[in-house]
DNA sequence: GTGTTCCCTGACCATACGGTCAGGAAATGA
DNA sequence: TCATTTCCTGACCGTATGGTCAGGGAACAC
């Protein structure tokens, strides 16, 4: 869990300036290198290339490769986690669900990478983050199962199954993410602009909710 | 592209029993090693272990864990195109988009390695089947998108973009095959019943289908 | 039978990988 | 200034990988 060196930290607590900043480095590059490579077509030297680091470097501040990927995978999880507040303290499902949708499509622009590590980890079967769908995950969902379930009742949206709409909310905003080069093929090879990913957004936003019968 | 040894088939074009079967065992094999490790995780050992066949024998078979690669993700593509057939020569929205969705969500459930080869493929670049996409792949989407603008002009659904909405077909019906582990652990770490594959084959249709004023 | 094609595989090879380590440089604190 | 901690890295190691190959066995056609 803790990819620390051998020495611990500070007493102080702070960590220098130095080592902040290249494990910065380090985590960008091996964001990029683990998703397109996957876990077992990454190597340490890629990674090191790319974080204009020697190998050797990485193995200083991450003992090994798999801590080195597991804090990729734990930064993506956290990311999406924070996104989920925008379900919270919503009075009805067009803005609860309709604001999650929106903050997850904007997750999938600025974090294709992360979002592909994950993919990959779980298309793998969570090898190494087992642990946090069987505890965050699975706790955070049925909050929204039961807060969707409320929506219900109250007559506010059509009695769909709760966990297949998130389902399908998780699947549609990160295959914009996971998928981007084939989106990109189909678009002539270009990434999307600002305007088509806006026209992405509402168009899922316009069948998700329309679909629910809280448009 | 052809996997075959160095030795062209026979004349009569009937490949022997034997090359048959053991293509089979080894097709097998590879699809799930490679969905379980990725590409750069899978390795040739693994695969004939897996196939009960010493490695230097798949070696025989295909060339380079390339070839057998790329055998493999030219199956689940071929699958997927099949399933289109539902698509055609349907009256309205409702029959045709059900049709392919419960076509779709049939697929996740019994070829989920294949589903997960390619996952994996896309996400990774298309290193290997560019060209799938940019020929067979785009002309495919470019005629349903026709066929749903059609109906759109026909009055038979709302006037939603006919490529979101194939975004969000693929997204959703491949989540079911692509993050089965992760489906599997919200589920109380067991696979999904057949009843439950129903309801979240009816949910899906449900809420695309009202999605798109088709219902 | 017998010649020919197809099938099989243990042993081997060059390469590349994750990880280690000793020893030095740079920063830090008193 | 000088002692101590932190940071850095070239060289190295054991292992595992994709792929090769020679030589032998099975199947089959005539």
């Amino acid at each position: 869990m803790d990819a620390s060196p051998p020495v611990p930290p500070l007493p102080q607590g702070r960590r220098s300036a130095i080592r902040r900043e290249n494990e910065r480095l380090i985590l960008i590059a091996a964001e990029k290198v683990f998703a397109e490579a996957g876990f077992g077509g990454a190597t340490m030297q890629l990674i090191a290339d790319r974080a204009g680091l020697p190998k050797a470097n990485l193995h200083y501040y991450f003992a090994t490769k798999e801590d080195l990927y597991r804090r990729v995978v734990e930064t993506i999880f956290t990311i999406w986690l924070r996104a989920a507040e925008a379900f919270d303290q919503a009075p009805d499902p067009a803005t609860g669900i309709g604001a999650y949708i929106a903050a997850k499509m904007r997750i999938s622009r600025d974090h294709p990478y992360g979002s592909k590590v994950w993919a990959s980890e779980v298309m793998h079967g969570a090898p190494v983050i087992q642990d946090y769908l069987e505890t965050t995950l699975r706790s955070w969902t049925e909050g929204r199962i039961a807060a969707i379930r409320r929506w219900i009742d109250e007559g506010r949206m059509a009695p769909i199954d709760p966990r297949h709409l998130l389902y399908m909310i998780w699947a549609t905003t990160q295959h914009y993410a996971d998928f981007t080069h084939q989106i990109e093929t189909l678009n002539g090879g270009k990434p999307l602009s600002d305007r088509q990913w806006k026209a992405a957004t509402d168009s899922v936003t316009a069948i998700i909710l329309r679909g629910i019968g809280a448009a």
